[in-house]
DNA sequence: CGGTTTTGACCTGCGC
DNA sequence: GCGCAGGTCAAAACCG
């Protein structure tokens, strides 16, 4: 066969053409059915939205629709720091519960006068980081935080509902992460300043309060504590939403965890038909956990729970079958995320920041005692030994990762236009813990318990 | 010397 | 109303 043939050459040049146009049709039917379902969920997520709007306004008296508004206007500034690497759509809607929660904390604020003295420092700069202002006052800019301040809201001074206060009580989202860690905490890109210990009970180990340094007024808080069964497990809850830009070892994790965030929220409203799965989030952007995720209700704060604890060798990590896996071919899924392509980036951003620091537990893991099913199709081929899927395996193995995962969702959860309803979505996620101790904040393990005055002030190492 | 940690005291919510 | 427990404050101590 004369393969030099100029007719030959023709007749395979037409054969490759009709190929292509058949894969450019394929091609198309798939956008346009991704585009179809984006619209559905588009619709879907205005008219939950308006629902909801409609239950606030007739549940709630006056005053409060304002200050939803007000919220709303504000969001639409870009106003906030922590959430500022998440997409647009869903960034307003979290800020605007962690907005919504300052400012109705603001505005029944009735602190007595320790209140008034204490943070002048912070107060000075609330408003001005980032360019931001913010409309915490400087009697305000506590407010940003207080778990238990948020109670309050029903049984202040002011007049608002009792409905209101548990509205807020549910918008307090927490994020816990479990990881077994040597370490006094682990590492999520942030500065911390411990401002208290205390025993709690039922644990002999004393929990620490950490504060967000990293801005002035920053309301974001977290604790440590080792678990009282496993002292080798670290447990590091994070509760609020930074006001401050990240730095870049925060920020692209954070940019990650803030899109699984949503897909985490995505599964946790409770009207979607059935569509939206809590776990769903666990099975995609950490597929290692799917035979872990969890659900569970018990808290009154909407809590998240990364345990990072269940893996049983965490230098060999089983590889999941699909090291990456994206929710496109399913149709189901290209509902629940609005635009799940956005995460490759992200991912992978963070992944080569990363590369340099996972490059230990990559060649560790092997490919293994594959047990984890696929729950999706995936646009990586997973058979392939793709870096890239190497490297977010290993990225989702790295307590720190799921560290800022946490404060990434902590930000986007208690969002009341995503209807938490008070419940917890436990996400446990198989992960690599790894020890880390680069945080500002050292610990010698002398740290004593504070003890709260009636209980004995004996000595426990935090860690 | 400035920032961080320690730790006793205080505040608040909740259950009884 | 009382006691308990969780959370926070803030002065003193500590540290680089």
């Amino acid at each position: 066969m004369n393969f030099g043939n100029p007719l030959f050459q023709l007749v395979v040049l037409q054969a490759e053409l009709e190929r292509m146009n058949g894969e450019n049709r394929r091609l198309r039917d798939m956008l346009n059915q991704v585009k179809n379902n984006y619209n559905t969920l588009q619709m879907h997520m205005m008219t939950m939205m308006h629902q909801q709007q409609q239950n606030q306004e007739s549940g709630q008296r006056d005053g409060k629709s304002e200050e939803v508004k007000h919220q709303h206007h504000n969001n639409q500034n870009g106003h906030g720091g922590g959430g500022q690497v998440v997409p647009r759509q869903f960034m307003d809607l979290g800020l605007a519960a962690s907005e919504a929660e300052e400012t109705s904390q603001s505005s029944s604020e009735g602190r007595s006068g320790r209140e008034k003295s204490r943070s002048p420092a912070n107060n000075t700069e609330a408003g001005s980081t980032c360019g931001i202002i913010r409309e915490d006052s400087p009697e305000k800019e506590s407010p940003g935080w207080g778990p238990n301040k948020i109670p309050r809201l029903g049984n202040s001074s002011t007049n608002k509902p009792a409905d209101q206060a548990t509205e807020a009580t549910m918008r307090k989202a927490r994020v816990s992460v479990r990881a077994r860690s040597e370490a006094p905490m682990i590492t999520d890109g942030c500065q911390w300043r411990k401002y208290g210990q205390k025993m709690a009970k039922g644990n002999p180990c004393p929990r620490a309060y950490y504060r967000c340094t990293m801005a002035a007024g920053c309301p974001v808080r977290k604790q440590v504590q080792r678990c009282a069964e496993d002292r080798t497990i670290l447990i590091t809850t994070y509760e609020g939403t930074h006001n401050h830009p990240l730095p870049p070892a925060a920020m692209g994790m954070a940019s990650t965890t803030s899109s699984a965030a949503r897909m985490l929220l995505s599964g946790s409203m409770p009207s979607a038909d059935g569509l939206m799965n809590p776990n769903f989030f666990a099975r995609t952007l950490l597929p290692c956990s799917s035979s872990m995720a969890t659900i569970s209700a018990s808290a009154p704060f909407p809590t998240v729970t990364l345990d990072l604890t269940q893996s049983p060798n965490p230098l060999q990590f089983p590889r999941p079958p699909n090291p990456f896996q994206v929710p496109f071919s399913n149709p189901t899924h290209n509902n629940i995320l609005a635009n799940p392509a956005a995460l490759l980036p992200q991912i992978f951003g963070q992944a080569l920041y990363n590369q340099s620091k996972f490059s230990g537990l990559q060649s560790s893991q092997d490919l293994e005692g594959q047990q984890h099913p696929s729950t999706m199709s995936s646009s990586i081929n997973p058979s392939n030994h793709n870096p890239l899927a190497d490297t977010v395996n290993a990225l989702t193995s790295d307590p720190n990762f799921t560290a800022a995962l946490a404060a990434a969702i902590t930000s986007l959860i208690g969002n009341p236009g995503q209807s938490n309803n008070g419940t917890n979505n436990t996400i446990a996620t198989t992960t690599t813990p790894a020890n880390n101790n680069n945080n500002s904040v050292t610990n010698n393990g002398n740290n004593n318990s504070n003890g709260n005055n009636k209980v004995a002030n004996s000595s426990f190492p935090a860690n």
